[in-house]
DNA sequence: GCCAACGTTGGC
DNA sequence: GCCAACGTTGGC
């Protein structure tokens, strides 16, 4: 069974990657999620799967890597039982963040949720997809690991 | 700040 | 079960 990877967004105002880091190995609930599609990924996420840590609005910008160390339970903070999360924890930072407009710009990328649909914000990202953005954001060598 | 795209709600 | 009305997201 191989690694997942996905992409999560926030806004800087609501949730930055600062307050994900200072949670530290414990990490957060990725809550308040109210789209049955997003909240269907989460679902299918699996202990030691990764993800991006992307900024929507004004930032664009996918600044770190977090990875899932809770698969979906009750949100706990909605009553409605239909609505579920996963932890997750700040891995690491970009050394580079790599703009939307980075994606855009490299047709390998054209395929990727965040370019085709921008308003979902918990998404798959497929494995090859997860390598152009991680070399572009400095991470080329961490790929051999 | 605008608005297109999309999801949800609720009347029928 | 359809679809109009409405609300929200997020790029621009």
């Amino acid at each position: 069974m191989s690694k997942h990877f996905w992409l999560f967004k926030s806004e800087n105002s609501t949730w930055s990657w600062e307050d994900q880091v200072a949670q530290g190995d414990a990490g957060e609930e990725w809550d308040g999620v109210r789209n049955y599609q997003a909240r269907n990924f989460m679902r299918d996420m699996k202990v030691g799967d990764q993800g991006f840590f992307y900024l929507s609005q004004r930032d664009r910008l996918i600044v770190g890597i977090v990875e899932i160390i809770a698969e979906a339970h009750p949100d706990s903070t909605s009553d409605d039982r239909r609505w579920e999360c996963v932890d997750v924890k700040a891995i690491r930072s970009l050394p580079t963040p790599v703009s939307l407009d980075t994606i855009k710009a490299d047709p390998r990328l054209s395929e990727m949720v965040l370019v085709k649909n921008s308003r979902l914000s918990v998404q798959p990202v497929k494995e090859d997809e997860w390598h152009i953005v991680c070399e572009m954001g400095g991470l080329a060598s961490e790929l051999k690991k």
